[in-house]
DNA sequence: GGGCAGGCATCGA
DNA sequence: TCGATGCCTGCC
C-alpha cells in the first residue's frame, strides 16, 4: 500500500480494498461515525482519528508519525486483500459475499477494547452497542480533545475494577455489566495478560478467552480476530449459521479458508446483513 | 402486553 | 451432549 505523506495528512492511492463505509458498517466496531461532511471519524484505545474517503484510496488526518505507529497496523495496512477475493473464486457464495464486501479491512482492535465491546454486543444491535459503548467511555474513559473535540478514551482496565456492577447501570447495558467488571478483575489481577494471550495459537487463545464469565464461543472468536488479529478465527453468530446452512449444506469447515476464515465470515456477514434488497429469501439471507 | 434480538450460563434429561 | 429457560434493555 503506497501513501504520500504532506503536513498532517497521509494519502492512501493505488488501494483497490480500502472503503471506510464498508469496514466501519460490518458491525466490527462502534466507535466510528460519519459526518456531516462526509468524512468518518473515529477513536481507537486513545487515539482519534478523522479520515476521508477518496476515488483513489483514503485521506488520513494525522501526521506521518501516527500513521506508521497507529494507523497503519490498526486499519491492516500490510495485507492483499483484493488477493483473498481472488482466491474465493471457486466459492459461490464466499465470492459472492467478497464482491459486495469489496473494501472491508478486518480492523486490528485493542484486544480489552474488543472484548469488551463483544461482551456488550450480545443480544443486541448495533445501534444499542454504540449506545452502550459511548455512555461507558464517556463516564469512564479519559478526556481528551482531538479535532476541535472533545474525546474520550476506551476505559482502561484498572478503573473498571474499581466499580462495582451497578455503577454500570447508567449504560442500561443490563446483565452483560457484571461480566465487564469481572473481565476487568481479571485483567488487573493478572489471571488474563493480554500479551501472554496474544502469543497463543488461535483455539487456545479461544479456549482461554471463554473461560471468563459472559464470553462464549462467539464472543472468543470476534476478540481473537478484530482484537487480536487472528485472521484464521471465525465468528459463527445466528446468521452465519443460517446461512452455512443453507449454502454449504453437506458440512462446512472454515479452516479450508486458513488464514483466510476470519475475513471472508466478515464479507459473508457483511452480505447477509446488507445484501441487495429483493434478491432476499424469506430468512433475509441473499439468495 | 408479549415476542424477540448479532449470546451466555445453568439446569435437567 | 443437547434443549429449554432466564437474563437487562429496547423496539416492534
Amino acid at each position: 500500500m503506497r501513501y504520500i505523506a504532506q503536513e498532517n495528512t497521509i494519502q492512501l492511492f493505488e488501494v483497490e480494498d480500502f472503503k471506510p463505509e464498508q469496514t466501519f458498517g460490518c458491525g466490527q466496531c462502534f466507535r466510528w461515525d460519519i459526518q456531516p461532511d462526509g468524512s468518518w471519524f473515529g477513536i481507537a484505545g486513545g487515539e482519534a482519528l478523522r479520515l476521508c474517503s477518496t476515488p483513489e484510496g483514503a485521506v488520513f488526518h494525522c501526521t506521518e508519525e501516527k500513521f506508521r505507529q497507529v494507523w497503519a497496523r490498526y486499519f491492516d495496512c500490510g495485507r492483499d486483500y483484493a488477493e483473498i477475493r481472488r482466491s474465493l473464486s471457486e466459492d459461490s457464495f464466499g465470492s459472492r459475499a467478497a464482491a459486495f464486501g469489496a473494501g472491508i479491512r478486518i480492523l486490528r482492535q485493542d484486544p480489552w477494547e474488543t472484548l469488551c465491546t463483544f461482551i456488550f454486543s450480545q443480544c443486541n444491535n448495533i445501534a444499542r452497542i454504540k449506545g452502550i459503548v459511548e455512555r461507558f467511555c464517556s463516564r469512564f474513559g479519559a478526556p481528551f480533545e482531538a479535532d476541535g473535540r472533545m474525546c474520550h478514551a476506551f476505559p482502561e482496565p484498572a478503573e473498571v475494577a474499581l466499580l462495582e456492577p451497578e455503577m454500570l447501570e447508567p449504560l442500561r447495558a443490563g446483565y452483560r455489566a457484571e461480566y465487564i467488571v469481572r473481565a476487568a478483575r481479571a485483567v488487573v489481577s493478572g489471571e488474563v495478560d493480554f500479551d501472554e494471550l496474544s502469543r497463543l495459537p488461535t483455539a487456545e487463545l479461544i479456549r482461554q478467552l471463554t473461560q471468563l464469565r459472559g464470553v462464549g464461543e462467539k464472543v472468543a472468536h470476534c476478540t481473537a480476530l478484530f482484537g487480536f488479529g487472528k485472521t484464521d478465527a471465525f465468528p459463527i453468530d445466528v446468521w452465519i449459521r443460517r446461512a452455512l446452512s443453507r449454502y454449504y449444506a453437506d458440512g462446512f469447515d472454515p479452516s479450508i479458508y486458513g488464514d483466510s476464515a476470519g475475513i471472508v465470515q466478515q464479507y459473508m456477514f457483511h452480505y447477509i446483513r446488507n445484501g441487495i434488497e429483493g434478491r432476499q429469501s424469506a430468512d433475509g439471507i441473499p439468495d
